[in-house]
DNA sequence: GATGTTGACACCCATAACGTTACAGGTTAC
DNA sequence: GTAACCTGTAACGTTATGGGTGTCAACATC
């Protein structure tokens, strides 16, 4: 993976809000949430918890496993940035080896 | 979904350290973290982190996405639950509704 | 210029992964 | 029976993070 992929929050902003010319204060109120909750989601303060998955697919009438596959990107890029290298392979049995 | 999905951690014990007869002690040492956070992760007490993911993905030559994958579904069961019911569904535009 | 709305952010709290240390129970070997 | 393991877990601290409430500057509207 190469680029850094893009955040679920800038997706539900551009893709989502924005279309549907929504508010950050509307879109909270709509989504259960306090604002700040969402303002640090869209502005990439904060990743997609499961529970606003849940909220988030709800209201668009989307899966949340959509949604929580772009965080499981971002996340797992993010970690990658500084992988660990302390990592042992564990011994592969012969059977599995050819 | 109906069944609760496999932790992760029990996917690991089950298919990678039994087979191979690995240890948790040998098995924590070999993925490079403590002994406790090994044991809390194959007996469900712990849920699988990124960097865990990295670490397991290296040690066994498999992808970090198939541990991760284990570990939303089972994320989003439990959050699914317990789910939010205060959400408010965005307007549709018309041309999204046909 | 007073009022209301919006959005970014500081402050506080709860949860969780992780490490270290220590302890108790279980197994196996000698 | 005792020594050497392996295991689960409690207790402690550290770090990171999601969330709510409250604050305040920016902006619009009247």
């Amino acid at each position: 993976m190469i680029r850094k992929p893009t955040h679920p929050g800038t997706v539900f902003l551009e893709d989502v809000m924005k279309p549907l010319g929504l508010t950050i204060t509307d879109t909270a109120q709509m989504l259960g949430v306090s604002r700040k909750t969402l303002s640090e989601f869209v502005n990439e303060k904060a990743s997609l918890s499961p529970e606003m998955a849940l909220r988030i697919s709800k209201a668009t009438n989307t899966s949340p496993e959509s949604w929580l596959n772009m965080q499981q990107k971002l996340t797992l890029w993010n970690a990658s940035q500084n992988a660990p290298t302390n990592v042992i392979p564990f011994p592969v049995p012969d059977i599995m080896e050819g």
